[in-house]
DNA sequence: ACCTGAACACCGTTCAAGT
DNA sequence: ACCTGAACACCGTTCAAGT
């Protein structure tokens, strides 16, 4: 890549960073490329589609979210894994306004530059939750695709007003028991 | 009203239901006014917010929810109450893409014209659960807008993919079951 | 190879002018 | 009272013209 090519890519990108944390994924493009100092077109060259700039901007946390998986993995006892990690999950999910809606939707097409991401995360995940049904500990009709779905919806709960947000480890906790299998 | 104000109006609602149900609570309110074959000045007039239209659309069925609870809180046993309205209430949530998001928004938006009847559907889903809880069948530490956003997620959920609403009752389920008072 | 910004086809919202 | 549509300030996306 040519030099000013590399630099207008990080213009972008720490533009994009600002903006989609302030307003959320359905910010503005123009508005990222006005704050970028850079034309229209050249954030369309790097980035052609809003999906591609949203993975350019998760790539790291999903790097070290996958990374976590393995660790809590080797640590932790199975259900503690899972647990802790899905919260992480919730988290890194909330970062952004709309982003649950992007995930999992993403999930579920193989076109979507966030699908890679999104496939990575249903396989770490879908790792602990094995562990944790082979200890008869969850139930066994519980699919990584549910925990992802579930783990996106209360991340999109937490998104929708302040109050909820609050709410939100409550929430979570009812939603894990439901995962539990019963004695 | 005048007359012509009237029809209007009508042509204004069947237009919009029409494009909502199709496209979704984000719908063109350009298209709506085309559609109805009204001036754009005409629809604002009659709904200033997109969420007033919205109230207008899903006014009979907030109504037929609402009575549906008070009938199954007379006829069915507490927790099967319960369990019943939420499913009624997640199919309603889901009548329009957009919907959840919407309504779990305007329960805490007190100048939504969404409002009053979120208010409402909080509010019958909470005695429903009261008596549950009474019955010492649901968690006490459950509240009534805990109940309102898990069903509204669920909703989402469903919205989101087509293979997530073939899900959706196992995952309503789950959720239920996390709700459940454990002996 | 890469950048730029005008051009196109859309929005939501307001409001002067009409009946 | 009520209706209309032009006007304004925005979008996303493409692409001819430049370096």
């Amino acid at each position: 890549m040519r030099p000013d090519a590399r630099r207008n890519r990080d213009r972008i990108l720490v533009a994009a960073a600002a903006l989609v944390a302030e307003q959320g994924t359905q910010a503005s493009l123009r508005d990222v490329a006005r704050r970028a100092e850079v034309g229209l077109g050249t954030l369309y060259r790097h980035f052609p589609t809003r999906e591609d700039l949203l993975a350019a901007l998760l790539g790291r946390r999903f790097e070290e979210l996958a990374e976590r998986a393995d660790a809590l993995a080797a640590t932790a006892p199975p259900e503690r894994a899972l647990t802790d990690w899905l919260h992480e999950f919730t988290l890194g999910a909330a970062a952004f306004h709309g982003l649950p809606a992007a995930l999992l939707a993403a999930l579920h097409d193989p076109d979507s530059a966030l699908h890679a991401s999104c496939d990575r995360m249903r396989t770490a995940g879908g790792r602990l939750l094995a562990a944790a049904q082979q200890g008869g500990l969850i139930r066994p009709d519980v699919t990584p695709v549910d925990l992802f779905a579930l783990a996106n919806a209360l991340s999109w709960i937490a998104d929708q007003a302040p109050t909820l947000a609050e709410r939100s480890d409550h929430l979570f906790d009812l939603v894990l028991d439901g995962l539990r299998a019963r004695g």
